[in-house]
DNA sequence: AATATTTTGCAACAATGTTGCATTGCATTA
DNA sequence: TAATGCAATGCAACATTGTTGCAAAATATT
């Protein structure tokens, strides 16, 4: 990580509260991906249900976190390297869910292969989303 | 497509009744895919929105039709080509969404590139999803 | 046509997400 | 560092989306 939690809520011009700092804390702490539930739970009672929903959505716009696609549509956030600017995300991103412990990973240092597509049709964002079972839960 | 509505469901073991001749019929019509409330709306108030849960449901499990990613993370489902089977779907597809007119289409033809992984993850699925403009939304 | 099985609709509920507004907390300036 | 302005929070209420149990209706089977 290349930016403290302060550092990165001042860069952005956030105000730095409790509930930014203890969720992008959580961001900074946690290898894959989370969804709204796992900061829910893991913060405890502290922050009501909506002030996480707004940080989310802030954080989203500011390029802090990005929002990954899954294959059963559950809604996951995971940090955003540094060539995430607001608005515009990583035009290229591998994700990996796993199957069996729900893992997600963002696989940044895959190589996302160029797809030819029809005429006509424009691109602004490639994901490619992998389901199987990760590294920890092959027997 | 290859089968009739009826024929569809009797080679999946599947009663044929309104809700699921008239569902299995506008996904035939349709070239994208479509989210629940899309067919929520276009079947009018004719069917409860149970019924049309149940039935999609029912339609993925038989490989009928099959879930969507988006990167906005809303459920979309489409037909199946013939490699679907129950349980198992296409291990590689190439959906595509409009930012504009949110029109999801299934690139069959577009090969996806095989993506590395690091070692010790296993590939059920990978699902290629492309957000930009469509051939119709380019000005 | 009668029976067995499946599907449907209703009701109730659970989970997820959104909005408005008063209160609180943060940042700024003097 | 105290006072002020602005932004964020919490609460309540609501909207949307999805699920479950069960009686009634429709479909399939004999």
């Amino acid at each position: 990580m290349l930016y403290g939690i302060a550092e990165t809520l001042k860069k952005n011009q956030l105000s730095i509260t409790d509930s930014r700092k203890k969720i992008l804390e959580l961001f900074m702490r946690t290898n894959g991906a989370l969804a709204h539930a796992d900061i829910e739970h893991q913060s405890g009672t502290e922050f009501d249900r909506v002030t996480i929903y707004r940080t989310l959505q802030t954080f989203v716009e500011k390029g802090i976190i990005h929002t990954i696609p899954t294959a059963d549509n559950s809604v996951r956030y995971a940090l955003c390297k540094d060539q995430c600017s607001a608005g515009k995300h990583h035009d290229d991103h591998v994700h990996f869910m796993c199957d069996a412990c729900g893992t997600t990973y963002c696989l940044d240092h895959v190589v996302v292969p160029a797809v030819v597509l029809p005429k006509g049709f424009t691109v602004t964002q490639t994901d490619v989303v992998i389901s199987g079972t990760c590294k920890n839960c092959v027997q």
